[in-house]
DNA sequence: CTAGGATCCTGTCAGC
DNA sequence: TGCTGACAGGATCCTA
């Protein structure tokens, strides 16, 4: 699921690919992923790419800006001059336009943006620049890993909330750009169980779950991101955390820790949640 | 304030 | 082979 390392793997690409070129035509395949007017983009040269947690945000040269959210399975693919080497999409792909291209956006020198989303849970928003930041989903965002979220707000959040500590940890108003994934892979690095309240954890604890969390992030950054269901990069290519998933969709495997307990798979909040239970107290 | 359930959407997979 | 139903899941909305 896309969640913070793959909305930044989107954003370095979109960055290195789009900045520099203007928009000469967009095609809506789907009206339900985009909303707002497509004339007040034509035309516009892209200046700049920005994350807020999960949302993207292109801005604009005419102070216009795309917000976009990728949700479960959406995906942005540059194909065109900028690509070097073109790489070999990913199967995860599909050809280009396919029946899940739901937005083409048509750049000067050839370029071409394409925006495609099995589930269509995503959307794609033009909204003015300085709206940007008064953007309901954004204004209501928790501080982020790497951006505010100090180690003294992290233990601050977790000690006042009474919700179960797995559901904070996704709760994107508490802390942005956490998902299932690398809340699943922090607690068990940090040998919480997931169904602890948050309250109930003791400072060593937060501090563990504070680093774990860092330390799962940076990860998931390093390796591109998680490509186990839909998520490329912009270049059309796989991340590789999925090779390296320490408990999330791992139910029934020996914990690789204590090789005592098998990682047991229960829901939480409707959620896929992997934990060792001999582990995780 | 928190908890729980339904909703959106479609590919995949189990079962018959 | 082909149909049916369950399931996954980020964020939102609604009820309790």
């Amino acid at each position: 699921m896309p969640e913070l390392p793959e909305v930044e793997t989107i954003k370095k690409g979109l960055t290195k690919y789009l900045v520099g070129h203007k928009i000469e035509d967009v095609e809506v395949r789907r009206a339900k992923v985009f909303s707002g007017e497509v004339k007040d983009i034509l035309g516009a040269k892209i200046v700049g790419i920005r994350r807020f947690a999960k949302v993207i945000a292109i801005d604009l040269e005419n102070n216009y800006s795309l917000l976009a959210h990728v949700k479960l399975t959406g995906q942005f693919i540059y194909r065109g001059p900028n690509l070097k080497n073109p790489p070999v999409l990913s199967n995860k792909v599909g050809t280009l336009p396919g029946k899940h291209t739901h937005v083409i956006f048509k750049l000067d020198r050839g370029g071409t943006l394409y925006f495609n989303d099995v589930r269509v849970f995503g959307w794609i928003k033009v909204v003015k620049t300085k709206e940007v930041l008064n953007f309901d989903f954004i204004k209501k965002l928790g501080p982020e890993p790497f951006d505010g979220l100090t180690e003294e707000k992290f233990k601050e959040i977790v000690a006042k909330s009474k919700t179960m500590i797995k559901i904070l940890l996704m709760d994107q108003t508490k802390i942005g750009g956490v998902g299932n994934i690398y809340a699943n892979d922090a607690l068990w690095l940090a040998q919480v169980n997931p169904q602890r309240k948050a309250d109930s954890l003791t400072i060593p604890e937060q501090e563990r779950l504070y680093e774990a969390i860092l330390t799962v992030l940076k990860k998931g950054i390093k390796l591109g991101g998680a490509s186990e269901v839909a998520f490329v990069a912009p270049s059309g290519e796989e991340g590789e955390y999925q090779k390296h998933f320490l408990v999330y969709g791992q139910a029934g495997k020996v914990c690789p820790r204590c090789k005592k307990e098998k990682i047991k798979r229960i829901a939480l909040g409707g959620r896929g949640t992997f934990f060792c239970s001999y582990c995780q107290k």
